[in-house]
DNA sequence: CGGCGTCCTTGATCGGAATCAAATGCGCGG
DNA sequence: CCGCGCATTTGATTCCGATCAAGGACGCCG
């Protein structure tokens, strides 16, 4: 008896949001099995640990809901974070032994864990996999590369204005010639957002209120981003 | 008549200092003959510019000998450095489009260009080439989130510090347990330093200064570079 | 040898973000 | 409803690095 693609779907996957984009994308019914058989899906509350600097790699995750947190904590207690990651990016360094980077759950975060050995194993047999997996990791440098000029030629006003406009872009496609007000809830506290922009956090609240007062956002219970005009933001960025 | 490996290799890649590292190391020698033959060689002194910002792709390069900067530059004429390669690194976004960097040699370089759809034809055959990529953007994604670390939470000293380490470590690889001194020539002009530093030029010239003032680093000519103790080099740079 | 240009160093002052300190708002449990 | 704890905002002061401004050092070319 033949059945359809659906019918043949691993449970856990069927009503899997992110499963027809990022690598659950690149990978038949067969291969989706395979990973399916071992993976096994977690939730996890804002705030969360996910993983420790310097444990050992033993699982790769994909980001099936939320919004996580990769930083490098220094020496001396201070952080900075290196990256966000959104559904659907796969956490994990690819091929390392240990982490580098400490993951948190910035929002309520759901994953799909994966053992280290299956992904790899599924990534040998599959170029489309690799290729992917190479396109992510190409953007994620891009990403990388962008936020080194915020964090070494922007000052305070601009890198706030930069970090929100970049929650905003991620939130929502927005349509770019349309005028319509843009809000979203941002999934950072000020303390995070201070990590992120290598500021103190009384410097975020500072320009943050800045905009505000010029009207360039609307802000309502601290989280709660309202933004009149995309343009408006984006010239503030620098 | 059957001859040995490296009889059959190309003219070009016969006495190329990169033959075994890098992308080529992953090539069969039928693959070589096939870059090979659209391959091209060239040489550029310090200073000049390798490619523009904005400009369209045609052409990957290896880089043979030198070092390379990618930097962005931003609409007021302020720049960030957003990375360093040495040989045998490859230039060059993957896949991509349009050169979102601009690229100019930091000391005389020797390129080995590849025109764009011969590379990733060559990509698309190759597993072992794709996996040598994605671990290359792997790595640099790496040092890019090491370097907004510095770039975010270092002082002007950690910073300096940081950067002289990063060269000392890549100029020659030396025995972590020896306590011999390092010597070796920057590659980079105080303005250069400055752009990757997120810092101006004074300020890298006065904490050059001043480390060499305690005796952290000796530096010849502004630009030959000795470190008679890694460890405190390492200490200062955060 | 002397003059000039470029790169680097050093000094003086200024400004923006960090730090220190306090007030306000808000959720939550009693 | 009140009081407590935490996150955020706002204010005052300090300090690091940017900016402005000279002064060397070195290489190049006449």
């Amino acid at each position: 008896m033949t059945t359809i693609e659906t019918t043949d779907l691993p449970e856990t996957c069927k009503d899997c949001s992110v499963r027809h984009v990022g690598i659950c994308a690149a990978l038949t019914v067969a291969e989706l099995h395979r990973m399916a058989r071992s993976a096994r899906h977690t939730s996890h509350g804002a705030g969360d640990p996910l993983v420790f600097e310097n444990s050992e790699i033993t699982s790769y995750a994909n980001v099936t809901d939320g919004v996580v947190k990769l930083q490098r904590v220094l020496r001396d207690g201070k952080q900075q974070m290196v990256g966000l990651q959104f559904a659907p990016d796969l956490l994990g360094r690819l091929f390392g032994t240990e982490n580098l980077l400490t993951v948190e759950a910035a929002s309520d975060v759901d994953l799909c864990r994966v053992p280290k050995s299956v992904l790899e194993g599924l990534v040998a047999g599959s170029a489309e996999l690799k290729q992917r997996l190479l396109d992510q990791s190409l953007q994620d440098l891009d990403d990388a590369r962008d936020w080194m000029v915020t964090l070494g030629r922007k000052d305070a006003q601009q890198r706030v204005a930069s970090l929100i406009l970049l929650i905003a872009k991620r939130s929502g496609p927005w349509s770019s010639g349309g005028a319509a007000a843009i809000i979203f809830e941002l999934p950072l506290s000020r303390s995070d957002m201070a990590d992120f922009l290598g500021l103190t956090i009384e410097t975020v609240s500072r320009q943050i209120s800045k905009l505000r007062h010029d009207k360039v956002i609307d802000v309502v219970n601290h989280r709660q981003v309202t933004v009149p005009d995309m343009a408006r933001l984006t010239a503030r960025a620098g």
